[in-house]
DNA sequence: TGTTCCAATATCCTATAGGAAAGATTCAAT
DNA sequence: ATTGAATCTTTCCTATAGGATATTGGAACA
């Protein structure tokens, strides 16, 4: 999709989006930050109205976003929001990362040296959120707001998708938007990701290490390590509510 | 997607499909079979003419098939065919393909009791349309029919499928559906695929006897050695038209 | 002859209206 | 009181119409 491939070369910035692609980043942010009742039925009519255009666009961009998984529809009955995902998802959706994203480390040490300033700074940006978040946690004693949440998940998120930008392979980098929006959507129901910034900075660092003066199976094994601490961590999260 | 992962109990033939899904399967098959020339235009009203339907469901099958990567979209200027895949992206296909079948065989491992048997039969099914590609070779000298091409595409497929399923991981076997459409038109504008039907049989055998007598590891590697020794047919057959 | 401007056409995009199916409510009967 | 059916409302689904935009063709001018 993206005709940029390798860095955050703006472009996109300009190009002209039809009402379709506004009104599914509308109904996305609504999704990501909004707190919706999974199996909530989304009406089209309703939307259209809300977000004052008709409905054919909001058709559209509704099955959109059933290919991204974070909505389901049934025929002729309606669109809902997607159920959460149970435990045994849960483990797929990491299984499914791991192969994935294993495989993009590996791919793009291939390009270690344009990457590696660009997750370097990523890198950085991670861990003055998280001392961030940690100064706040202080302050308002265990509750974060849900701006801090936001920007949080999308600094350490970006990490991930910088290494399947870098790995300059289209196909592979579509895959990371399903990923991404399961992601997103797991950390809504699983409260976790903030306690546990330092340690998730610590391993992105030692895959950041291992592009910048390893091979690119020590690349890929940095990655399984770092997947494999955060399912450990996610199924604790789930165990204590 | 589809609710039962595992063989292929067709519960999908009366479960209620709206017209979009129809629309959808048409255009998708209109596609594959016929040679639609690559840029072309998809004009929505045309179609919708075509088909005797309105352009409201057409508009939305195009939308779905945008995500499939057979169809481009310009906003504000309509639909194409999507272009052919350039040797570059030829090549990314293929370490795409290589980081989601390797580690799906290795995941599908922990199910290869039920997986095996299915996967004999796969195998069988494609020696048979082997010999009969050969011997059609004999009678017609050089050019098959549309029919048995599409036929044998699609039982050399079923074995990547079947190892998708699988898995019995949903996101990888959406995942799968990315690839299988890109596969497919490959196959098109790369006139191969037949004459190395010996040889894809071959290979395939020797992933099943990985997943029957040896690890997952020995699963990944034989299919990683599948796949690359297809990306060096498939070079070849580009390097000759 | 090449270029530029303008107009006409075709197409996409959005909006509105009507038919059909599913779900909810109410009322009646056992 | 509970069950059943019938009606009513809501919603999806499809069809048609009008405004906006891009492309194409031709004509005028340098």
């Amino acid at each position: 999709m993206s005709e940029t491939v390798y860095p955050l070369a703006g472009a996109a910035a300009l190009e002209r989006k039809g009402l379709r692609d506004r009104v599914y980043d509308l109904i996305l942010d609504m999704l990501m930050t909004a707190d919706i009742a999974p199996g909530a039925r989304l009406s089209i009519d309703a939307l259209a109205r809300d977000l004052r255009v008709s409905p054919t666009p909001v058709r559209e961009a509704l099955v959109q976003l059933e290919r991204t998984g974070l909505v389901v529809r049934e025929a002729l009955k309606g669109y809902r929001v997607a159920p959460p995902l149970a435990d045994e998802q849960l483990e797929a959706l990491f299984d499914a990362r791991l192969v994935l994203e294993c495989g993009a480390a590996e791919l793009a040490a291939r390009n270690a040296a344009t990457l590696v300033p660009l997750l370097e700074h990523a890198v950085d940006e991670h861990r003055a959120i998280g001392e961030r978040v940690r100064a706040t946690a202080h302050e308002h004693g265990g509750t974060w707001p849900v701006e801090l949440l936001r920007e949080y998940f999308l600094i350490d998120w970006n990490f991930h998708h910088l290494i399947f930008e870098g790995t300059g392979n289209p196909f592979l980098l579509d895959m990371s938007e399903a990923i991404s929006t399961r992601v997103h959507r797991m950390r809504q129901t699983v409260r976790s990701g903030l306690s546990d910034a330092d340690e998730a900075v610590a391993e992105h660092a030692a895959i950041l290490d291992a592009l910048r003066s390893e091979g690119p199976e020590a690349a890929a094994a940095a990655m399984r390590d770092h997947i494999e601490k955060v399912r450990i961590r996610s199924r604790a999260d789930v165990a204590s509510p």
